[in-house]
DNA sequence: GCATTAACACGTA
DNA sequence: TACGTGTTAATGC
């Protein structure tokens, strides 16, 4: 199904395409930016389909591109010594990753890969660059993105710590609704319980368990292929107290 | 106990 | 038809 032997980022470059509007239109600091750096943007941007499984970014790959989820949802993800895989975070739509080694012109420290059929726009190393020297309105967007990040690592050590299986589930949940983040996502997240179990490290049958609980305490509505969210303040702080 | 895997019936896209 | 969901049974730490 998923057997791609060739290095995946010469392939992903030859089938990229150009956005389309609908796309251009639900990228939010696009619409920040002015006229001619909004221009220069655009024309660099290009869009690629990956089938699940797919890979992204590999560990150790020179970063090329900065990327954004337009559909979809991805998992960042490292392996370890071992070879045990531990996943950092879900990437939904509207989310972007990836500018902290663009900055640095480094290699990848991530896996990046599709948990399902996933739509990804990516911005050259070059014209992020360019973007960083001279716009105001798109270093202000990186900076509240760095920023609002790092809050959601702290609480990705919180969940971790965490015994209770319900209350894992409420905050890996509550973080993927990350409006600043992921704000593509809206109020119905897609997302299959077998997935949400990869991102929270628990079987699907708990998972369901879980949802179950969330939905019975008016947090959450279960519904099929997708989660919606009733009320993300008390999801966000389910466990506590 | 609690979570996991396996297996199944059922409903939906 | 293929996939996602809800559930139960057997197994493991």
């Amino acid at each position: 199904m998923n057997a791609t032997r060739t290095p995946p980022s010469q392939r992903l470059v030859t089938r990229a395409r150009a956005l389309t509007v609908d796309e251009a239109a639900g990228i939010a600091w696009l619409g920040a930016l002015q006229h001619d750096e909004r221009e220069r943007a655009l024309s660099d941007l290009k869009v690629v389909q990956v089938s699940a499984g797919e890979l992204l970014c590999r560990v150790g790959r020179p970063a090329t591109y900065w990327f954004g989820v337009i559909d979809g949802l991805l998992k960042m993800s490292n392996d370890t010594a071992m070879g045990i895989p531990i996943t950092f975070t879900g990437i939904p739509p509207g989310g972007w990753f990836g500018e902290g080694t663009v900055i640095k012109r480094e290699a990848y420290r991530y896996n990046i890969q599709a948990l399902r059929k996933s739509v990804v726009a990516g911005l050259s190393v070059e014209a992020f660059h360019w973007l960083i020297e001279r716009s105001i309105p798109f270093n202000r967007f990186i900076t509240q993105q760095l920023n609002e990040r790092l809050g959601q690592f702290i609480g990705a050590r919180e969940i971790d710590r965490m015994t209770d299986a319900d209350g894992r589930v409420a905050r890996s949940l509550a973080a993927l609704f990350h409006p600043v983040l992921y704000p593509g996502v809206g109020g119905l997240l897609r997302i299959t319980q077998l997935e949400l179990g990869y991102l929270v490290g628990l079987s699907r049958q708990r998972v369901n368990e879980a949802l179950q609980a969330l939905q019975a305490a008016g947090l959450i509505a279960v519904e099929y292929g997708g989660v919606r969210v009733l009320d993300l303040e008390r999801l966000r702080g389910f466990g506590q107290s």
